[in-house]
DNA sequence: GGCCTTTGTCGTCAGTTGACGATAAAGGCT
DNA sequence: AGCCTTTATCGTCAACTGACGACAAAGGCC
């Protein structure tokens, strides 16, 4: 059991800290960089470091990562809660384009059609092991970030889905959009799972996830009739 | 912005440690228990308390919410990593009950009743704050138990739903069980998110889990047919 | 080459943090 | 009460950790 006794070294530490200081190699000297660069180079391997490790891992072995000193972090940011604010900036609504929201109303595709394909973009540009991990990490945390992006971003995507799917079909969407969210929820909740499961879990079935996600809108379209009421009218 | 410059402070620590310290009073003396007692008392704690701070909470605070000095911790459990593996051990496998095999086999009921009734106890008793939290922490440090967890019984009950729900409508189960499995796991990854979404995304929607999950069932069960071919012959 | 701004490192401090040897308090037993 | 086993705490150690003042090295510019 490998995980047994390296939990806390690796939820702590993060990496191989002291790797170089036990071999008292005194580490050569990072190349002088323009400081946007540097910044910019320090940022994303903190993004990679922290959602790995957790946002409780060391600034010493995020140093180590990115070649430099830990003193350098401190000359691009005052602390460590402000390198954090940052990377979440930078990466959680950093991945969602705003083309997805046009290209889900577009109805020279079938629902099914848009559905899979923006599922397919979802899951392969946002719910990435990095971002899952950072924003779980964030939530637990207690960060009070998940529910602005989801606020912000998610429900009015939810909205969306289940408009275009109800009217293709003929059926009515509740007047609630609480009500309208937690259907659209079915298949975002499903989708979302499992990146969580292959990429948290580490949950490996042999299944492509893109086949996956196209089950899981086929399912989800065919669901709709049992929890959506007809449309009054013809449409 | 609160959880800014708490966010490490909350991580980190866990709770008010030090408010006695600071105020230097020198903590009452914890009355004498029976060793099994203090120990299961602690336990108890322990899973409360890093479920909410994390695993890399700290074994002083742990200690200050028990109402016990830091050090007879350690004459329970020779190591935090120790203590770690008990808690998960206790809270995980512990909440899920031999009895839903069985119930979700019970024919005198409908596949739909019998599935709300089940995912409505496991929303309940397992998918908690505490499991959740604990989970998540646990697998993101990579101990390696979600796939234990995952393996031994979920995907069991999985089978079992899809075999189930299956029979009732006259379709055919693949052969491939891991094509089974994640048909089944469009229900439980949605119901799973749903508890993900409230018990640390802290998404809150108005609308009673258990209504969300009776939705959830019924559109698995409507989507049913756009998944599984029909059944060979008649049944 | 000498100067000077910018970039990067050294060394250190104060507060933590897991762990544990030594010791004290409880309370049962006689 | 005196003794003894069990339970709980004190005090401390060595390693860790965020933060930062002081200093060194680069390299452009004249």
């Amino acid at each position: 059991m490998k995980a047994k006794s390296d939990l806390l070294a690796a939820a702590r530490r993060g990496a191989e800290t002291h790797a170089r200081q036990r071999a008292s190699l005194p580490r050569p000297r990072s190349p002088r960089l323009p400081r946007e660069e540097r910044r910019a180079q320090i940022l994303a391997q903190a993004s990679r470091f922290f959602s790995e490790y957790g946002l409780t891992a060391q600034t010493r072995a995020l140093a180590d990562s990115c070649g430099v000193s830990q003193r350098l972090l401190y000359s691009f940011f005052p602390s460590k809660a402000a390198l954090l604010e940052e990377v979440y900036r930078s990466e959680i609504a950093g991945p969602f384009k705003a083309i997805w929201f046009a290209d889900l109303k577009d109805r020279k595709l079938s629902v099914e059609q848009r559905l899979i394909r923006f599922y397919h973009e979802y899951y392969d540009s946002v719910t990435t092991r990095r971002w899952l991990r950072l924003f779980l990490y964030a939530s637990l945390a207690e960060m009070a970030m998940a529910p602005d992006y989801i606020a912000a971003i998610v429900t009015h995507m939810l909205e969306i889905v289940v408009a275009e799917a109800a009217s293709e079909q003929g059926l009515k969407v509740p007047a609630d959009p609480a009500q309208v969210q937690e259907i659209g929820w079915i298949l975002h909740g499903a989708v979302s799972h499992l990146a969580i499961r292959r990429h948290v879990y580490a949950n490996d079935n042999p299944t492509p996830a893109h086949d996956v996600i196209a089950l899981q809108v086929r399912s989800f379209l065919g669901g709709l009739p049992a929890v959506l009421p007809p449309a009054r009218k013809g449409r």
